[in-house]
DNA sequence: GCGACAG
DNA sequence: ATCTTGTCGC
């Protein structure tokens, strides 16, 4: 039997003034589910990583799949793309989900996790990228981003595996975590069908060694050998 | 008005 | 994101 590929359920335009796309951002976000709501058993993880080259005015999307239990690369693709987009804080998935979706359409194993280089509901609108992802796919995905784009936290204890709660006002929206003793924490937090303790348990398998997930670290890896060519 | 602002 | 110099901690 041949791998099914992977299938986008919901589809919408990308040619969007910056009002539509933080309108479709809010109709989009009621459908992010934000507990453990597992299709199948998670074992490939998809890590998906964007670079823009200034060069050639070109985004370099790359996508990973790694097997779950060995933390293994099976397959990855690699895109270029123009810029439909421009970078706008808060509306990064208009930009970068467009050549991530064309790398995804290269992949031939379907994920049943994607780990992704920004935020989840760690967002003005609480639908970042993340979120967009998964609920285009219905796939569980993970927001985990190296800096922060909204909320407030304190400095998490400097051993591995320590967090503190990322809030706007009374709101718990993602988690600080480090990964790595005394290494500066990352950000973590629900993009779809995954609550944010899981959310953070997978991010620990998936940093035996290094501050940022094998998945995003891999990715980005080969986005960057990809724009030396 | 001022500062903040994923990549 | 990318570029670059300097500084600090391990």
């Amino acid at each position: 039997m041949g791998e099914s590929k992977l299938k986008i359920l919901r589809e919408h335009r990308w040619d969007l003034t910056e009002a539509e796309a933080i309108q479709l951002q809010r109709e989009l976000a009621e459908k992010v589910i934000r507990q453990d709501a597992f299709p199948e058993p998670i074992r490939y993880i998809a890590g998906v990583d964007v670079a823009y080259s200034e060069q050639n005015d070109r985004l370099i999307a790359a996508v990973v799949i790694l097997e779950a239990d060995t933390l293994k690369l099976v397959e990855s693709a690699v895109v270029e793309d123009t810029v439909h987009f421009p970078y706008v804080p808060g509306l990064f998935s208009f930009r970068e989900l467009p050549p991530i979706i064309k790398a995804f359409e290269r992949i031939a194993t379907p994920p049943q996790l994607v780990v992704c280089d920004g935020q989840g509901l760690a967002h003005p609108r609480r639908f970042g990228l993340a979120c967009h992802l998964g609920v285009l796919y219905d796939l569980p995905a993970i927001g985990c981003g190296k800096t922060r784009l909204c909320g407030d936290y304190t400095e998490p204890e400097l051993h591995r595996g320590a967090f503190s709660p990322l809030t706007d006002g009374r709101e718990v929206i993602g988690h600080v975590l480090r990964t790595q003793r005394n290494i500066k924490p990352i950000f973590v937090s629900v993009g779809h069908r995954i609550s944010l303790s899981t959310a953070c348990e997978w991010i620990l398998n998936l940093t035996p060694k290094y501050r940022l997930p094998e998945t995003t670290r891999l990715a980005d890896q080969l986005v960057k050998k990809t724009m030396a060519e």
